[in-house]
DNA sequence: CGGGAAGCACTGGCATACAAGTATGCTAGC
DNA sequence: GCTAGCATACTTGTATGCCAGTGCTTCCCG
């Protein structure tokens, strides 16, 4: 029976918003298991707000498949479908290794000095693993990654379609060798920009991005319920 | 004064993501003009719906930045800016020219011949000059482009991403040479794709991808009330 | 006659009430 | 004892009512 947080009155985010990250947050921590049943009623009074603000909610993460919304029925958390990972795999490639190119033409020696902080932040978390601490960090290392670029809508883009991806990034964290290399492989992609290399940058990134992907055969075996069954046609 | 359809009530579709598609159908022919102030009232009654349908159509129109929504002021069409298209045709090329690559190298003849139709219906319209009609058929084109890659959710999250650059597209339609010379580019890239050449088929739609915002400049002096004025910090 | 302030009409945000449909469990009949 | 059918307690979809805040208009006073 996981528990979602009581939205804040004063937040500055409008309600339907604080509702949006709070479910996704829980969805891709597998707070909320996949093929769990939602309910609107249920979640509103958990978060303190009436139908309305949830209800949008929902309907963003319908957008993004995290949740199936059958009507007259029920709202359910959508297993992990290997298709759909393959996908958000395919997408986050194409978009953050055109954008990392640019970041390596782009950057000047200021963002240079911000992704040396954010390292030194992922190596910090190394030894303490905090699971979730990295998990974040990792998100913002990509994020500002895209950001060199000058084209800050990559990322939510980015965002919007490795929802699926992003319950196989965050489970894979829980494989103990896992992590240090992740920070390995950020370094590499770090050199690279900050050498302006841009086909060096994109081919570090790319390797990295399809590591993530390592795990995946592990984790369905593991938590067979977790995914899709079969490809229904 | 335009007017929106009213919404059948068999419709298979829900009433939400029809109104989401007809306002949004709307605003990229720019039949809503840029500026436009929306009413969720007016809009609700001119559909035939009530309040809530039409604000989550208009929730998915804010994602996208196709509408701007004031609390307690009103809601508005964004004006076109130019930051967003060019955000917009980035994430567009790195896409499609991502996806055209595996295109390539998976097409079979059967997809050829799919192609082959859409090329033909193409030269169709091109003499008798709807612009409409050849619109959707670049967008099938493209569609059917992304799909055959195998990766499907590609063209949902790139139709998510480029809505800014929609009306450019549109609007750049009504400059005469362009549409003939559009379909020759098609068929470049569907000649690169038959032959099994992703280099080639990359080259050609990257190509045929940025002279889309040829036309950027003289719209953007021809109808600057459309534009948004200055990039505000 | 001009200016300022108060009222009003409208906005979107949220809560709530009603409608339509599904699954489930209980009961009655065989 | 078993099965068929109905009542009920859910579900989401839609409509409506209320609230806080904004801009405009109009009226009153100097």
């Amino acid at each position: 029976m996981p528990v979602l947080p009581v939205l804040p009155r004063d937040g500055k985010e409008p309600a339907p918003v604080q509702a949006y990250q709070a479910i996704r947050d829980a969805i891709v921590r597998v707070e909320l298991e996949p093929g769990q049943r939602l309910s609107e009623n249920d979640l509103a009074s958990q978060m303190g707000v009436s139908r309305t603000p949830v209800r949008e909610a929902l309907a963003r993460l319908r957008d993004e498949q995290l949740v199936r919304v059958v009507p007259q029925l029920g709202t359910f958390v959508s297993r992990i479908s290997v298709a759909a990972v393959g996908d958000a795999q395919f997408i986050r490639e194409a978009l953050e290794c055109a954008a990392v190119r640019l970041s390596a033409e782009r950057a000047g020696p200021s963002d240079h000095e911000l992704l040396e902080e954010l390292m030194v932040a992922q190596e910090r978390t190394r030894a303490d693993g905090d699971l979730d601490a990295f998990y974040h960090l990792d998100d913002s290392f990509h994020h500002a990654l895209c950001d060199l670029s000058r084209h800050p809508t990559v990322w939510t883009i980015s965002q919007r379609a490795k929802s699926h991806l992003n319950r196989i990034r965050r489970l894979s964290l829980e494989v103990p060798t896992y992590l240090p290399e992740m920070v390995d492989e950020h370094r590499r992609v770090v050199d690279a920009v900050v050498a302006q290399d841009p086909d060096a940058a994109e081919l570090a990134l790319r390797y990295h991005l399809r590591q993530v992907l390592r795990e995946l055969p592990h984790l369905r075996e593991q938590r067979p319920d977790y995914f899709e069954q079969a490809e229904l046609v």
